[in-house]
DNA sequence: CACACTCTAAACCGATCGGTTTCCAAACAC
DNA sequence: GTGTTTGGAAACCGATCGGTTTAGAGTGTG
């Protein structure tokens, strides 16, 4: 295991994974046994639980990212930039292990919006739009700002239906942003903001 | 108040409200003491706590459906009719006491698909879904089966932007559905399935 | 060696969890 | 009147909640 990992990172580790799979409501002292950790040294360590549940998500929320958005040396168009998350969004609604977006999981279990959890949550929420945005940019639409919301929309639609029906999205998602993508003018043959 | 009503629907009504606004998780003694019940009364009424979530679900249902849903008597377009659903959506998001569609955050919170709530909330996006594919094939677009599974992730979309924003829509969701519908060729002159 | 530091294990705290039981008052039957 | 039923108040059950404390093993450093 991850047992020569510090005792924090086995405490985010292990927070970010329960509190994903069986929510933020589960105990400490299962969080604490999960990661091999005391409660001692988590109380050292984080001053209450609400505090691990905001810095386990805001530990977890990178390595998300970095799951779903392309690499930024990916020559794709902004097309394939944006449908690439979808897909990969489509992929990980497949496993049975898909709980849907951490971020609006933790925000809707914490239901206070100014719960630590609940700031991490928006804050990531914020980097996908924005993420959207600046390909969408790079793609010359006429409202970057309003579409890169409705992706996101889309994107959060997408999860939560994974969720509600416990099935997989076969590509759903993708069509979906793949006709905003359509209707906005952003077709599969141009390049990134460039005539021809 | 409601002391008049029976044991059991004081109860699925305090259970409706408390579980939406506090989480699944609240305890049985805060719910019976919020309907003025006896845990005695409660567990003759229903078997466990999750059958009364489950129960309690099942009978906001109907009434958050009619809160989103026009009547069938409304003789608007199907365009008006399901930019209808996103307007409700929005003044509902509105509203301080937002937290998100409440078959979705149930489902998001219970984790478990086969918790009897899970298939109540199941149960009911169905029927959203079959809502925007009736007025859908009304408006005689191409797929509407696939246009009503759009319209329920633009709209579940729209709920967690709330949620994780805590702030209101603005007319984003009314906004997106409304490009989704021009974009399928749904416009606002044409009337129900007829040419002119 | 002694000392300091870090860490786990586990007891402990009062509160609450889901669920059961006892007791008793009010409402009903006849 | 005498039953019977309904249902609320509250005690009770073992388990768990978030959080604190004690004890002691392990790992340095001097």
């Amino acid at each position: 295991m991850n047992s020569q990992a510090t005792p924090r990172e086995r405490l985010l580790d292990a927070a970010g994974e329960l509190f994903y799979r069986d929510g933020v409501n589960i105990g400490v002292d299962a969080l604490c046994k999960a990661a091999g950790v005391s409660k001692k040294s988590m109380y050292q360590l984080f001053r209450s639980k609400d505090e691990l549940i905001a810095e386990s998500l805001a530990s977890v929320g990178p390595s998300y990212q970095q799951a779903l958005e392309p690499g930024v040396e990916d020559g794709a168009t902004p097309r394939e930039r944006i449908l690439a998350v979808f897909e990969k969004q489509d992929l990980l609604a497949a496993g049975n292990e898909f709980f849907g977006c951490p971020f609006v999981s933790t925000a809707v279990e914490l239901k206070n919006p100014e719960h630590p959890g609940s700031v991490v949550a928006r804050h990531f929420k914020q980097r996908l739009t924005d993420f959207f945005r600046s390909e969408l940019v790079a793609a010359g639409v006429d409202d970057p700002d309003a579409m890169a919301i409705q992706l996101t929309m889309a994107f959060d639609g997408a999860s939560a239906r994974a969720v509600v029906r416990a099935q997989a999205l076969n590509g759903v998602g993708v069509r979906m942003a793949a006709a905003m993508l359509d209707a906005a003018g952003v077709r599969a043959a141009e390049l990134a903001g460039q005539a021809r």
